[in-house]
Parts: structure tokens; C-alpha cells; sequence
RNA sequence: GCCCCCAUGGUGUAGCGGUCAGCACGCGAGCCUUUCACGCUCGUAGGGCGAGUUCGAGUCUCGCUGGGGGUACCA
């Protein structure tokens, strides 16, 4: 068995090119099977080294390997050639300076049958489609589908320059490759009878098809920019784990069974088959990966998150505030907004000092802190902070919220912020009580 | 226009002729609580419509409607 992924070679990996590629993988793996990769485009004007490279970064960064160097299409020219001449030679195919006027003209005259043409010697080659019987496509998850043969049009398969075209190329490259499973996106299944009619007139017998139902946005229109994260490398950017996208991804049409909804990659490759995926189109649903990624994030450890966040930001000593923000997010990019305060100073919040500060209980209760802090020294952890806090709320009567609130704001600037023991354990007794000073002094951030 | 596919709550899905139609996201309420979250509890909401087959249909058949895909000398 050999599955092959074919990313369209745009720059962008697709989320549904994602899914495609993982269920590819996923099989190949459970199986121990190949898989090759192959950039279809048969004169590279989309797959630059720049988009090749992309797809190639978006793949490893979701942990999907290959099997041998990827083929390029535009570099078979020679074999599509070879292919295109057998087929005229043998009278399967011919050539016809036909274009869409006459097709068009052929059909309105013919009721709406497919165009059949007349060898001229020159033009495009088109196939010679049977006009008896229909050709049958055989779907691991739509079952069988009788395609009329009459109403197929003699389809071009090289252009009067001789340069072959995608549905001769595909063919002949799975064929050449021993492709044994090809599994592909739902917008191929109505091409798919024009490629067992090419791979028939070859003498050649069509591999097992598995058409994957397409993803759609939430307005039900085919998933793009205009949702959001359309791709993986903008899923990257936005702070999902790999681990996080490839389990949503394989939900997407696929499912084990009634309660199962967290998979590790291992039991993916073991349980995924090709029988259970569903027939019809699927929404992504960003808000579902954003819930799935946070509880892969809070079980990832504190050292293992921290590298990741460390890899991301491009900073060194994050450890101890990853440690009190990691039940606080659910991505990795929201880490930052709750972490900063502790490295660049409290943020300016007016709205927030106005309520909170600049009030007379919020002065109030930051003496009272400044004072139960002051008067606290070593050891200066989450717990003593937390006695000397509390012993601060009973002395002013205040309710604690009363109290915390403003400090909170005096030490990061906002209203939200990790526990605030745990915030001014982490700021530690100086920089806290500098803090709570320029509070006091009503100096607000800048 | 023609051809093909699809159809369970807002979303992803389970079911494979007899279930109180299950699970998850979301949403709502409550609990927890120093903010925001997390967590927990409860709740909300569903088989497009119409026929037929059957003792019995979300499950089978047909029609309709809706949605999607294809129909290039694109991939």
C-alpha cells in the first residue's frame, strides 16, 4: 500500500489541505505504508522554492514526514509526453483545434451530450471517451457512482503545444509511483471518472478512492481568509500546539467513536480508518480548537510550556510566570498580555486606575498593603504574601476584593493578572513595593 | 443549463428498524473565588419537507427543498 499527499503548492498549507495530509498520514503510518509528497504543478508557476518551502515548514511543524524526495511534477514533462504519444498511437486520444465555442456549440446541438470531436492532426489532444456504458467510481466513503459516459466530454489531456494537463499528469504520476490509495478532497469527485477513463485507456486499473468531505467556514462557504485562520501556518502564529491542530483536525470528518475526544498521536495511527470518515462537508470551528488546545496546554508540563513560550518569544527566564499563568490561557499567545507586567513594568490602564487606584478605598487599601508588605521580610513567598494581604484586608474592614483590586492594578496595571499572591511573590519585595509607592504617589504608568 | 454528492441541536459527531436520540464545543445558570481563567454541577437546543415500505423509521425507497462540488488548451 503507498498513499500520496499532493498540497496545492500555493505559499499557504490549507486547513483542509492539513487534514487531507494528516489522513494520509495517518493511514500510511497505521499501516506501515508509504507516502510520498508530490507539488502538482505542471509548469511551476505556483510552486516557487519560496511556497515549496512553506508547505515543507507547515507540514514538519504539525509532524507529518514523508517517504523518499518529493516529486515535482513539472519535472515528469517528459514521461506526460511519453504517455500522451502512446495514447494517440494507440487511437485512444486524438487532436482537435476544438476550444470552448465549438464544445459549447456541440452540446446545445447535441442535447447536452458530451463533445466528441474529429481528429484534425493538430490542436489539443483530447481524450476519445466510449459513448456506450458509464464509468464507475468506486469510493471507500461514498460507495459506487455510475458516471454516463455520453454526458463525459472528450476531455484535453495535453495542450497543441504538447504540454500536458493536470488530470493526464495525476493519473500517470500515481500510476508511476504505485499509488495504491488516493485520498483527496471531495472537489476532485466529479474529475475522478475523467481519470479511471485515462488510467482504462492506459490498461491500467484505478486505485481505491477515498474522497474527503470539504471544509467549509462558518457561513458555509468554502473555508478562507475571510474565516480567520484559514492555514497552519497562521494557526501557528496564533499560538496552537501541533498536537493540539492535528487531534481537531482529525474530528474533522472522522470519529471513533461516541465519546472519545482527546487522541494522542499514536492512537490516531492506530484507530483512524478511512470507512469511518463522514460523507458530509464539516465547519471549522475555531472556538472547539481554541478549547482543545488550552487542555493540551495545561498538560503539558511547566519546563516543556516554558520552552515552547521561551522558543516563541525569543525570551529567557519566563519559568516562574509561565508556572502562574498556565491554567490562565489557551493559547500560546495569550501568555504574553498576562506575563508582561512582570517585565515591562505595570501596562497603562486608565480606565482601570480611575476605578480602582484613584479612588478613596483604593488608596486606603494600598497603604494598608504598603505598610503589611513593608513590614514583611524574608521568606517572601506566595503563602507570607498571602498572610500579609489578608492580614491587611481585616485592618482596613474592607472586603478583599476591595483590596486586591487596586493592588493589582498598582503592580500590573490591569485588572487581570495571575493570582495577585502569586503576582507579588513572583515581582518580588522591591520592585512590589516600588510599585505600590508610585501607586501611592499617584504616579501611573506611561 | 447539465452531471454528481451531501442533509441529526448554532458547530463537530454517535447511532447502523424498536434508545428518554448519546458525547463534545458553544451558550445560559449556579458553585468555587482576589481579577480573569481553570475546575465542578445543572440546564439550553436536533434527525429540512412530503409521500411510501414496515407492527414500528433519524435509520430503507421515491419526490421536493436546501447546501456543496464538477463542468478550462487551471490545479
Amino acid at each position: 500500500m503507498r498513499v500520496r499527499f499532493a498540497p496545492s503548492p500555493t505559499g499557504a498549507l490549507h486547513i483542509g489541505g492539513a487534514r487531507t495530509a494528516l489522513y494520509n498520514w495517518l493511514l500510511a503510518r497505521g499501516r506501515r505504508a508509504e507516502m510520498v509528497l508530490r507539488i502538482e504543478d505542471t509548469d511551476r508557476e505556483r510552486s516557487t522554492p519560496e511556497n515549496v518551502e512553506q508547505i515543507f515548514d507547515a507540514l514538519a511543524w504539525l509532524g507529518i514526514d514523508w517517504d523518499g524526495d518529493p516529486v515535482f511534477q513539472s519535472a515528469r514533462a517528459a514521461r506526460h509526453a511519453e504517455v500522451v504519444a502512446q495514447l494517440l498511437a494507440g487511437g485512444h486520444a486524438y487532436r482537435s483545434t476544438a476550444g470552448p465555442e465549438e464544445v459549447r456549440a456541440y452540446k446545445e446541438a447535441h442535447d447536452n451530450r458530451g463533445f466528441r470531436g474529429e481528429d484534425e492532426g493538430t490542436g489539443a489532444v483530447r481524450l476519445r471517451v466510449p459513448d456506450e456504458g458509464s464509468t464507475i467510481v468506486r469510493d471507500v466513503v461514498r460507495g459506487e457512482t455510475a458516471f454516463e459516459n455520453a454526458l463525459q466530454d472528450d476531455l484535453v489531456i495535453a495542450r497543441a503545444d504538447g504540454t500536458p494537463l493536470y488530470h493526464l499528469a495525476v493519473v500517470v504520476d500515481d500510476l508511476d509511483a504505485g499509488i495504491t490509495h488516493v485520498v483527496r478532497g471531495a472537489d476532485h469527485y466529479s474529475n475522478t471518472p475523467k481519470h479511471v477513463l485515462i488510467q482504462r485507456a492506459l490498461g491500467a486499473e484505478p486505485p481505491v478512492y477515498a474522497h474527503l468531505p470539504l471544509l467549509h467556514g462558518p457561513d458555509g462557504k468554502k473555508l478562507s481568509k475571510r474565516h480567520g485562520a484559514a492555514s497552519v501556518q497562521e494557526l501557528r502564529e496564533r499560538g496552537y500546539l501541533p498536537e493540539a491542530v492535528r487531534n481537531y483536525l482529525a474530528l474533522l470528518g472522522w470519529g471513533h467513536d461516541d465519546e472519545t475526544t482527546f487522541f494522542s498521536t499514536e492512537e490516531l495511527v492506530r484507530l483512524f480508518s478511512l470507512e469511518r470518515v463522514s460523507k458530509s462537508p464539516a465547519v471549522f470551528d475555531e472556538q472547539k480548537l481554541r478549547w482543545m488546545n488550552g487542555r493540551y496546554l495545561r498538560e503539558l508540563e511547566v519546563a516543556e510550556l516554558t520552552a515552547r513560550l521561551e522558543a516563541l518569544t525569543g525570551r529567557a527566564g519566563l519559568g516562574p510566570a509561565v508556572a502562574i499563568t498556565q491554567d490562565k490561557i489557551s493559547t500560546l499567545d495569550e501568555f504574553w498580555p498576562l506575563a508582561r507586567a512582570f517585565f515591562e513594568g505595570p501596562v497603562d490602564d486608565p480606565a482601570a486606575w480611575e476605578k480602582f487606584v484613584a479612588t478613596e478605598t483604593g488608596r486606603a487599601a494600598l497603604a494598608a498593603v504598603r505598610e503589611a508588605l513593608g513590614s514583611l521580610s524574608e521568606p517572601w513567598t506566595a503563602d507570607t504574601v498571602e498572610t500579609a494581604l489578608r492580614g491587611a484586608v481585616e485592618r482596613t474592614g474592607f472586603k478583599a476584593k476591595q483590596v486586591f483590586q487596586p493592588v493589582r492594578v498598582a503592580l500590573t496595571g490591569t485588572t487581570v493578572s495571575p493570582g495577585i499572591f502569586e503576582t507579588v511573590a513572583l515581582l518580588g519585595r522591591a520592585e512590589s513595593l516600588t510599585r505600590l509607592d508610585a501607586a501611592l504617589d499617584g504616579r501611573r504608568a506611561a
